[in-house]
DNA sequence: TCGGTTAATGCAACTTTGTTGCAAATATAT
DNA sequence: ATATATTTGCAACAAAGTTGCATTAACCGA
């Protein structure tokens, strides 16, 4: 299936490059005035994860958000793991990656794993 | 604030204790056959969550599942964090607790945690 | 540059998950 | 046994995400 470039997709993009957080697509929503419809948000989404330019968290609020894949050249598109923290303020509501932190575990050989989704939730360094 | 023991959170109780793995609102709905409202499922699950008895964990499917706080003696209601890892089966969609899995990691010291959301998806041992 | 093909979008309707208000029912202490 | 506060059921609501289908718009090749 080919790949094709709309104004919808790179003002996603643009938004989430932007970002100082992992954003839900309401957000996007409320940031894009009206840009395409709400349903465009989560179709476009769902392009950018398969195409492996962004990925999704989710946090203990249920809600799903998307960052950009910073640490992931476009040669391993289809391998590579999110497996850094999400840290979600309880006072200003952001989510932001930190790319830097990878936890360190180990499953037993028989599970196999497929993807990974780490949220911490607290206060940030901002909002102390 | 009084606690009491009703049907429903006794049933509830029951059911996660005999669960293999992490149950959602509605997986424990459709094994009660009618016991109660779905309302008051949601409302016992928030119960046993502010008494310490259960914890809830929420995957990359953003659906909500609960279950007994194994490791958790009575004396540290308020302290006690769920800290270990949550693994999803794409196959079998069973969600069960690696309670011995503790993922270690570190945040810079700015960042208060409060609470921990761990999961890895994938397949489980008993799918391979 | 101009069509033709096919992916992407908008709209409307729908599903699923979870929440709230309030009156009725029920658990527990005395 | 009764009083009181907690818990429940019901109905209605709210938010997040999905689907079908007709229309629009990217982009490839002539």
């Amino acid at each position: 299936m080919q790949v094709r470039n709309t104004n919808a997709k790179s003002h996603i993009v643009l938004l989430l490059t932007e970002a100082s957080g992992a954003m839900s697509p309401l957000e996007i929503q409320q940031l894009s005035e009206g840009i395409c419809d709400r349903v465009t948000i989560y179709r476009v989404l769902d392009r950018l994860i398969s195409e492996g330019v962004i990925h999704k968290t989710v946090g203990l609020d249920g809600i799903a958000r998307f960052a950009m894949c910073k640490h992931c050249g476009e040669d391993h598109k289809h391998s590579h793991n999110h497996n850094h923290v999400h840290f979600s303020c309880e006072a200003c509501l952001k989510v932001i990656c930190l790319e830097d932190i990878i936890p360190d575990f180990k499953l037993p050989r028989k599970f196999k794993v497929k993807d990974v989704n780490f949220n911490v939730s607290g206060i940030c360094p901002d909002c102390v």
